[in-house]
DNA sequence: GAACTATTTCAAAATTTATTGAAATAGCTT
DNA sequence: AAGCTATTTCAATAAATTTTGAAATAGTTC
């Protein structure tokens, strides 16, 4: 995936507030569409791009899908934005 | 300027493009739309938007306008970002 | 396997964002 | 001030993204 891809995945709002949801915990797509207050199907077109990204990991449990946050992601897009600092925060 | 706006800002191919280019030396408008190639409206649109996110800076000298990266700017969605890493990267 | 719940997929509509060409602005030079 | 160069603004168009409601899929429970 590259930065172009998960920034771009990271510039919507409601990506971002599906993120906070599931940074404090996992939850079903269910769940998230209820909190944040939009329809299953938009919610499942955000989900779909979120896992594109690998923003998220999905696992079955019943018939429901649990959805949880995938943290190693953010260091690639760390790295990138880390290259426009300036020279204080440079390597060496 | 909120973490939204910055991301916005970013997600875009020609703008981070922009600011690589920024972040080799300070250019003039006309030369970006050069070596870009896009045309000069199109450019101004998205120095419209990369100065409204501070992500650059510009003066004026005889009639040409410089521009040049703003690299604070990155340090505030770098703190985003930290935020959805792993634990193993907490503070404390 | 029929009924049920959770989620996804699809095509269409709505919304947002980017590009274009033309016209306007701004500062320089003579 | 007229002519020149650099850049921006504007309204219109084009392109990309998001939402919607309906239908389809998938797994569960009875």
């Amino acid at each position: 995936m590259s930065i172009g891809e998960s920034l771009k995945i990271l510039a919507d709002p409601v990506r971002r507030d599906i993120l906070l949801l599931l940074k404090k915990e996992k939850r079903t797509a269910g769940s998230i569409a209820v909190e944040l207050d939009i329809s299953p199907a938009a919610l499942s077109y955000h989900l779909r791009l979120l896992k594109q990204g690998d923003f998220v990991l999905e696992y079955r449990e019943k018939n429901f899908i649990w959805y949880e946050i995938n943290a190693t992601v953010f260091d690639e897009l760390l790295l990138w934005i880390q290259q426009f600092r300036g020279d204080a925060h440079e390597k060496e």
